[in-house]
DNA sequence: CGCGGCTTTGATGTTCATCAAGTAAAGTGG
DNA sequence: CCACTTTACTTGATGAACATCAAAGCCGCG
């Protein structure tokens, strides 16, 4: 499944600027020792619920779902990360146990951080903190923009706020393969996997979209948009 | 409408725990001597969507909402808050100005400090930013938890969720009076006026409840606690 | 090959929002 | 302080939006 590989330099890693900015090379080197690195394939559970958490981690690459169990065959889908998401934020701070799940939706690296060594840091880096603090707040923000952006709209609304979310967001792209399934679409936004389908149909039925399988382009994205901002 | 009132002295605070524990006596004394508080009476505006945000602030006494415009003539309320809620961890650390308002349900009082004090005492005080990271962190789990919890329920699950809310977290006990009104029970969690209202009368039909004005007395808990989990 | 999970469509019924209309309560100005 | 306006609350009737149930085709996997 998944497997250790072989680590890069923390000081060239693209994602530097999101915690690491500001930071002294030593300090850097100390962390950058202490972590370890996992890449996942397409399906993989990466942690689990309830397990209990060892490190801060964070995405590298590649793109995941973070959920939570609700019913024995429903989860909710609370995020759908890519790389410079903020994924470790969750109970990392606040619990020992990982109250949420996560599995990759495509092949994915991940970052391992001892926590006692970004606690460390945090301790002797104040523009370390702030910037935590900072990721924190926004991640936040954005959990909260989200759901009033689900719940507020109906299903038509729903299903065109997550086809611009993928074509926009994660693929800027009109073209683009799902990440994924019928059913999961509606653990993110609220309604059953019959009208995810329904409502998917009826726009390739109104030629908003064309489907193949997973592989959705849009053709009428003013339509669209006007339907994901109520028309 | 608001006004300035003597300000107590940190050291003694109720609150104390919740930010400044493990701090020495001479940061927190820079820190009393830049605070200021002040009360509001219920149904004030502590604070706007769009203005900018000036200061930390905490809630020291009373009952506030935290809410965002979605349209017109509804908000969504995010959140019901008392004191130990952590109230200004919205924005504070993303943006420069607030993404949310603040009304008093109750009179209140609230704590502004300065927040480049606080960013300075994050930058001096390693214990004092795990633990604002640490209560960042909680308050994002209990925003995703509370939404799970709304969104997942049908209408009289919800109305008996937020019965139990009230009266297990805010008031603890089973006679209170509600501190928003119909429209905004609605507001908090998913539903029209009108079936906040049909509901809570459904109930009082049922002698699940006893409703006089504002005044809610549960007078069968299992029955409300069954409902509230499925029943 | 067959089984289980994912997808699709249609038919049906329930849940919930909307509309309407009236009462009660609370704030406003003369 | 009382008429007036507005806002909150309440109930019923109606229809739309959505979930559920059912049945069948498809695909990948052991």
């Amino acid at each position: 499944m998944n497997q250790e590989v072989t680590k890069c330099d923390c000081k060239e890693c693209m994602l530097r600027p999101l915690f690491f900015d500001n930071i002294e090379d030593k300090d850097l080197k100390n962390v950058c020792n202490s972590k370890h690195e996992k890449s996942f394939i397409k399906g993989d559970l990466i942690c689990e619920e309830g397990e209990e958490i060892g490190d801060f981690m964070y995405l590298k690459s590649g793109l995941v779902k973070i959920f939570k169990k609700v019913n024995h065959n429903r989860d909710q889908i609370i995020k759908i990360a890519r790389p410079f998401d903020f994924v470790s934020m969750l109970s990392v701070f606040s619990d020992t146990h990982y109250k949420y799940s996560i599995t990759a939706l495509e092949d994915s690296t991940v970052c391992y951080i001892n926590l006692s060594a970004i606690k460390k840091l945090v301790n002797n880096n104040g523009r370390f903190a702030l910037n935590l603090l900072k990721n924190m707040s926004k991640n936040s923000d954005d959990l909260i923009d989200t759901s009033i952006n689900i719940s507020k709209r109906n299903l038509r609304g729903r299903i065109a706020y997550v086809l611009i979310y993928f074509a926009e967001y994660i693929y800027k792209s009109n073209t683009f393969e799902l990440p994924v399934s019928r059913k999961e679409i509606g653990e993110f936004i609220e309604m059953t996997t019959e009208n995810v389908i329904r409502t998917l149909s009826e726009f390739r039925k109104d030629d908003i979209i064309k489907i193949n399988g997973k592989i959705i382009e849009i053709t009428d994205y003013n339509r669209l948009k006007q339907i994901c901002d109520f028309g």
